[in-house]
DNA sequence: ATATAATGTTAACCGAAACTAACAAAAGGA
DNA sequence: TCCTTTTGTTAGTTTCGGTTAACATTATAT
């Protein structure tokens, strides 16, 4: 298991591969408010956990593995970033700030939890809603979970 | 402002105030499970908050200002509690440890807002709720906040 | 092609928050 | 009282996640 901070570093580079198409160093420091040694610890870091290939001066690329570590990672987010949102009503901004630091704070188990209650309250025709984070698609009302990593993150059930 | 985990330690010896009638290192570093030179650290930086009064093989007391803070954490803790348990129905245990997490984690913009939620979702009379965190009685039904310290923790609103 | 700018790396260090081991003080029982 | 146990303290370390300063490498523009 890898540190949260460490998770926050993944999901970056996840989220700027899929926005610029390459992963820099210089780009992650900025997202993150951070400095580039902070970085470059994190890039080493993660590479020994097999979740990204790098060789100095090289090109950061996600492994399978640490993709789907991103993906999930950007789910639970995403979740969070949506209650936040739409059920409790904060600035997006502030929002997404937060998702961050709850993310980094709570088990999968609460994130499933969280998952079900935002999936029945956003959608009251389906309270006995049987979603599940490890599922693809929701054996109740049969939509499918898709992250919106594009602008600002945000993520949708989508038929 | 103080570390989030210093706000931990403050807590429990808030809580230990009220259960024992007095605050021990022995006690404090039992209920947080850590050692009690990690305690007494916390001690000695809690008194240069002027948050507690304490000498050397003394007994701790919180001062006004530390009590009143003590107050305003537990009761952030205690509307998150409540929220993990009666609404998204995690067992007791789990939603202690998880509350205190994301207690640590967000702003006071947060748990107001939370608040809100909570308090209108857990009684559907009042959906136009005005609670807020910082006055002691809601405009809308009334009820007055109360916080349960004797066992383990739980807060709720009184008429 | 080379000077300059941008990017990435390394080394040394900091501070917070924890730990263990060893010791000092206080409390309680015979 | 005095011995033992409990409680509290101190010193020295560790780990984690970050920093700055200085340097190396790569990319860019003229």
């Amino acid at each position: 298991m890898i540190s949260k901070s460490l998770e926050e570093y993944l999901k970056t580079m996840y989220v700027l591969k899929k926005q610029n198409g390459k992963i820099r160093v210089t780009d992650i420091a900025k997202k993150m408010n951070c400095s580039k040694p902070s970085v470059n610890k994190a890039i080493y870091n993660l590479k020994d956990n097999e979740l990204l290939n790098y060789e100095s001066y090289g090109t950061i690329e996600l492994t399978t593995k640490g993709e789907d570590l991103a993906k999930k990672i950007l789910e639970a987010y995403d979740i969070i970033y949506l209650f936040l949102k739409d059920v409790l009503n904060l600035e997006e901004k502030q929002a997404q700030e937060e998702a961050e630091k709850i993310k980094s704070a709570i088990t999968d188990e609460t994130i499933n939890q969280l998952a079900k209650y935002v999936h029945k309250v956003l959608d009251l025709k389906s309270l006995d809603c049987d979603y599940d984070i490890n599922k693809e698609r929701c054996r109740s009302c049969e939509r499918r979970k898709v992250s919106k990593v594009a602008k600002g993150s945000g993520f949708i059930w989508q038929h």
